[in-house]
RNA sequence: GGGCGAUUAGCUCAGGGGAAGAGCACCUGCCUUACAAGCAGGGAGUCGGUGGUUCGAAUCCACCAUCGCCCA
């Protein structure tokens, strides 16, 4: 059923829009997954989000667009193919980089639309006629005329710095990539000689790369060591002169208080390096192993490095100790293995003059985060922002429109987004393009307006950019929202969207992560298979909250329950009103009632998706369409949609049809599958193209609900004392209304059929009640109930009841009786606290009065 | 080390100063002509702990405990 309307859907062209500056545009960019990715909880969450406020749009009658894609994800995509080469024996030196990128393209081309064409079975409505990349031609356009204006501008430079290298990957990675790991890990003391006579003992977790050490530090204010500063140690093993020096960086609390400095290969070394001028050596290479400076060690990985610079040191006699000593460290967020901090050439951006508006726009509420405390995360984030490592020694990638002269002393470097034909310095021939790719986030960056025909001004661009919203997972703040803002901001002028929804994350339902190394993901694809997209989309929703949650498959199945219900109940008012014409009608307490409560309903959905409360919108749904619409409209319709007279049974299935209609249409961008299919019955399809409920349509109608309210309470309580007194269901019974006044007893008369149907039980509002009839409270009075039910049990019953009267007024009476209350609480709240007390306490005689005359009989 | 969040029924979670809620699970009775993926009825919680503010605290404040996430 559900592939049947997605095929439909996608052959009618439904999801597309054009710009039509006749209406107000509403659209959304998808945060562009990994196009190595599958779909996963996350996706699937934030795609049925995504789609319950376009589809929404879309029926509130606005221009609404959702744009997906994909990104290159230069790692993974590499990584995929070089798996791929790695079964066939080959490298992807053997093939050379023209054709791996070639080979990548095809890979593409055979995969890359899989996660897409996943959001199409969880009924995502998608412009997928606007489907992106972050490699189509027009989008590497834009990459590089970013590139190039931001290095004109001198925010992009290219530097020696300490990078994060991943040996694995081959390629220097942005501290985002980076996750930092709880290493068991050891504490290595190390007993260095000192030039004439002493020694001094550093500590480290890492002892392979005292390889590269070129200084000892301790700190100034140490006076264990204020002595040695300034003479010269010896590195053990390969017997190289370190100066002894004092620099405030180092904690006097950590190991012996002393420092080895490796300036190649850890950020404070590098820094403490780079203020004392001392040697940079690099002990360790970009393949993760030993270089020529660690002589011996030369050409050994590091793990094995360490193993035999420890087992050295112990012959020596240098290691003093080892102790335990767990840590954090470093790894590759793609791949897991332990990052290398290593000195290296990079390019870089400087995020000084980009961040400060970006920060601003979101200060000053211009783009606004839900939840709100995210917003703070963000402010935060950006305050503290360092230089962003963007180039990537990687074959797939965006590569740096950047040329080096290669003539003789000439050095030209050329930053332009067409290849060169000379050199403009010496007019050379002899152009070298840098072989480096940049950031995938960097061209991410750019997907609010370059998936719009950026840097052309396309219509596309004018009428949906900036976009309304950017739903996203928490993690995504930092690599995509706040860089699409910085250049969103600096390349279009304008902020990329209005509001940023930042998602649950969903959790296993033990509380850890979701992850496929755990074995702890779930397939949201396997729930769609056994439950539907529908229900999928609802229990995703309903799990879904401001803060993390464990997943539960119980909200799922509670979708499909849902969903079946709606599909139940469209089969009631179908059958039961065949041939009639969907018409509102007024004339009936129970007609209008239930339009005054889906006017609520209305209300509480347009509140929640407008303040982006998923689960209020849909737990409103559920409520009213279960509680409201079910389990008493359509009970109490039935009455009418059966009756004898064909005009009663015209009204009532007429306002039955048209209710219906309004629900499906109200849950439509929630459950798109079933609701299309109800409507399908009576020819409405698709509701996309239908308007969605407004709120005016729908006044509250007090009266109505009060009347409902009251039949509602005295129906609950004839059921409630039939089954406490174990009366067969089938059993209708007799009951005469004694009220204190006739206009309470009036508000029953038009509702003794429902009445009957509804608890079986014939009320009379005038005779007199059989001798023994038990009572039954009522808002308004009490029923005097034929009773065939023993006196002890009766007796048990109202004794149940009396108590639970008498704790009431009890309590009402002690609040009451606080002058401080009186006195303080607001007037609305003593008023209402009086009215229960009088409430209680008339149930509470007549329960008194009943008992006494049980027993008394 | 810095920050954020959580702690409410057996489970998963809502609620955020004025009578403790939902779904699932559980118990009882029903195959009632839309629905047993259902209907009707029911039991179930000193709202993590300790103090404080208030006429009134699950709700606001402080501290503590436990768990989780992010950043370094």
């Amino acid at each position: 059923m559900e592939a049947r309307w997605t095929d439909e859907w996608l052959a009618s062209r439904i999801f597309h829009a054009e710009p039509d500056p006749s209406k107000r545009p509403y659209s959304i960019v998808i945060p562009p997954p990994n196009v190595t990715g599958n779909l996963h909880m996350g996706h699937a969450l934030n795609g049925t989000i995504q789609d319950v406020l376009i589809r929404y749009h879309r029926m509130l009658g606005d221009n609404a667009c959702w744009l997906p894609g994909t990104d290159h994800a230069g790692i993974a995509t590499q990584n995929v193919l070089e798996k791929q080469l790695r079964a066939q024996g080959l490298k992807k030196e053997d093939l050379g980089r023209e054709e791996f990128a070639r080979r990548v393209w095809e890979w593409r081309k055979e995969y890359g639309g899989n996660i897409i064409n996943q959001l199409k079975r969880l009924g995502c409505a998608c412009d997928y006629e606007r489907e992106r990349f972050t490699f189509d031609d027009g989008y590497v356009r834009a990459v590089l005329k970013v590139f190039v204006a931001l290095y004109k501008k001198g925010y992009i430079y290219k530097g020696t710095y300490l990078v994060n290298w991943c040996p694995r990957c081959g390629t220097a990675i942005s501290d985002l990539e980076v996750a930092h790991v709880e290493d068991p890990g050891h504490l290595y003391h190390v007993r260095y000689q000192l030039e004439g006579g002493g020694t001094v003992t550093i500590a480290t977790t890492r002892p392979e790369t005292m390889l590269g050490d070129t200084a000892v530090a301790v700190n100034p204010e140490d006076g264990r060591y204020a002595d040695i500063v300034g003479r010269t140690a010896i590195l053990p093993l390969l017997d190289r002169r370190l100066p002894v020096i004092a620099d405030a960086r180092v904690e006097k609390d950590f190991g012996s208080g002393a420092l080895k400095i490796t300036p190649a290969h850890d950020i404070t070394d590098f820094e403490i390096g780079r203020d004392h001028k001392l040697d940079t050596v690099q002990a360790i290479g970009t393949g993760g192993a030993i270089t020529e400076a660690g002589g011996p060690y030369a050409g050994l990985e590091i793990m094995e490095a360490r193993r035999r610079v420890i087992a050295d040191l112990e012959k020596l006699g240098a290691l003093e100790k080892v102790e335990d000593f767990p840590h954090s460290v470093a790894s590759c967020d793609r791949c897991g293995t332990f990052i290398e901090p290593l000195i290296s050439e990079q390019w870089f951006m400087d995020m000084d003059e980009l961040r400060r508006p970006a920060t601003e726009v979101v200060r000053d509420g211009r783009v606004k985060f839900t939840p709100e405390r995210w917003g703070r995360v963000y402010i935060d984030w950006m305050d503290n922002l360092r230089p962003w490592c963007i180039s990537r020694q990687l074959w797939w990638g965006h590569q740096l429109p950047v040329w080096y002269c290669e003539a003789e002393g000439c050095g030209e470097v050329i930053v332009e987004e067409e290849a060169p034909l000379a050199c403009p310095a010496c007019g050379g021939h002899a152009l070298r393009r840098d072989t480096d790719v940049l950031d995938t986030w960097f061209s991410s960056a750019l997907w609010p307006f370059a998936t719009w025909g950026w840097p052309d001004e396309t219509p596309d661009l004018a009428h949906f950019y900036p976009t309304n919203v950017l739903s996203t997972a928490r993690e995504i703040i930092f690599l995509w929202v706040a860089r699409m803002v910085m250049m969103g901001l600096e390349f279009v002028g304008e902020i990329p969207f209005t509001d940023v929804y930042i998602h649950s994350v969903i959790q296993a339902a033990d509380g850890r992560r979701m992850s496929k190394s755990l074995g702890t993901g779930i397939d949201p694809l396997e729930m769609i298979d056994k439950y539907g997209a529908d229900a999928t989309r609802f229990g995703l929703l309903m799990m879904s909250s401001t803060q993390d949650v464990r997943f539960s498959e119980e909200k799922i199945a509670m979708g499909r329950s849902f969903a079946n219900k709606l599909w139940n109940a469209s089969r009631l008012v179908l059958l039961a009103s065949e041939g009639r014409t969907a018409q509102r009608s007024e004339a009936h307490e129970v007609d209008r009632w239930i339009a005054s409560r889906f006017g609520r309903c209305v209300e509480g959905v347009k509140a929640a998706v407008a303040g982006y409360d998923f689960t209020a919108a849909v737990d409103t749904l559920y409520h009213f369409i279960w509680d409201e619409f079910c389990d008493w409209y359509l009970e109490l319709a039935k009455v009418r949609l059966y009756s004898e007279d064909d005009e009663v049974r015209r009204e009532a299935g007429g306002h039955a049809r048209w209710m219906l209609d309004q629900i499906v249409r109200l849950l439509h961008p929630f459950l798109p599958y079933v609701t299309e299919e109800v409507a399908a019955q009576y020819g409405a399809a698709p509701l996309l193209a239908q308007a969605h409920p407004r709120r005016e349509d729908f006044a509250v109608c007090e009266a109505d609900e009060d009347a409902l309210a009251d039949l509602q309470a005295l129906v609950n309580a004839l059921r409630a004392f039939r089954a406490d007194a174990g009366l067969a269901p089938g059993k209708v019974l007799g009951a005469v209304f004694v009220g204190d006044e006739t206009e309470s007893a009036q508000r029953y008369l038009p509702s003794v059929a429902a009445i009957r149907a509804l608890a079986r039980t014939e009320v009379r509002f005038d005779g007199e009640p059989e001798t023994g009839a038990t009572v039954v409270l009522v808002p308004g009075g009490r029923l005097k109930v034929a009773s065939t039910v023993g006196t002890a049990e009766e007796i048990a019953r109202l004794q149940g009841q009396l108590a639970k009267a008498e704790a009431e007024v009890a309590r009402c009476a002690a609040k009451l009786a606080n002058p401080a209350f009186v006195d303080k609480a607001p007037a609305a709240v003593v008023a209402r606290e009086r009215d229960k007390l009088a409430g209680y306490t008339a149930d509470r005689d007549e329960l008194a009065a009943r008992l006494a005359a049980l027993r008394a009989g």
